[in-house]
DNA sequence: CCGATTTTGTTGAGCGTTCAACTATCGGCG
DNA sequence: CGCCGATAGTTGAACGCTCAACAAAATCGG
């Protein structure tokens, strides 16, 4: 305390709401279009999408949690309602009876692949189209650079 | 249909999945921060900055909206729960009957001057002191870009 | 080997957002 | 004027997320 504030001077203002704005727009888009087209908000979707990616190694619930970047709490809860929806199985895992093992079921695999093409169209018309390829080179690194320092002093 | 779907090549994935990470990593922190230290959200928060700073003008529901990026139900619900906590009040409009005016109170005012200095310093924390000014740039440019492109195809 | 600690995952309450439906008022056009 | 479509704002239900509390199993330390 004590300690003067350093406010944001006009151009970080400027970027921050920018970056606000234009996050939370695309954001709201994509689940929008998610929602309509497929009956699954954008989380859910990557859930799906990353369980497709270890078809072979099922994935723990943990794992899953820090692939798609959620506490355990909401991965259980999205677990609860896609294994509901006939999209996931959760099996017991075979070398930590604490452990859950989320797999895709056939169901879900069709419904993500009938979702795929339109997301990812909507990926590129909203992100992709507007930004220039070096454009594109900046926003990959800025973000690397920001995960990383997120994840580092990160959830705390 | 019948369209053959432009997948995203790796560098794109890459990009796309940094960028996931990164802002939601992004506003996490910051709305857990702002929950933690002010009792609440970063949505409404960014409310009270808004009427902050038009002190003179009073601000209608639909601007507020608008400013904040939020659908009118969203602004509604959240102007009840600011109300109830003491921080806003609605008044009639003068000139429109079905409209409503948004007045930030002294405690509002009290309570935004009390939490403002750490969400500051979370945002620098968390974003700026991450970046090069250099990148600091290109995240303007590439975030107005990206804003008025969703604004104008935008929320259909 | 046993107790304490940590890890894993779930649960329920509370809250914020969405969506669709609804009321009330405004603005224009015949 | 009188009607009709647009606009402003609210409401309630459904849903997803957060947080804290919890149960069960694994791991650590003596």
């Amino acid at each position: 305390m004590g300690v003067m504030t350093r406010w944001l001077d006009p151009d970080e203002q400027r970027t921050w709401r920018a970056f606000l704005t234009a996050s939370r727009a695309l954001m709201d888009a994509l689940d929008r279009e998610l929602q309509r087209d497929a009956g699954m908000p954008h989380a859910y979707y990557e859930i799906l999408v990353r369980l497709s990616e270890a078809p072979d190694r099922p994935l723990r619930m943990s794992e899953l949690a820090e692939l798609t970047g959620s506490s355990r709490s909401r991965l259980s809860h999205a677990a609860a309602r896609l294994e509901a929806s006939g999209w996931i199985r959760r099996e017991d895992c075979p070398t930590d009876r604490r452990g859950q093992i989320a797999v895709l079921t056939d169901t879900g695999f069709a419904t993500l692949a009938a979702a795929a093409p339109g997301h990812v169209e909507g990926v590129r018309r909203h992100l992709f189209d507007a930004l220039s390829p070096a454009q594109v080179d900046q926003l990959r690194r800025i973000s690397e650079t920001l995960a990383e320092h997120l994840t580092d002093s990160g959830p705390n």
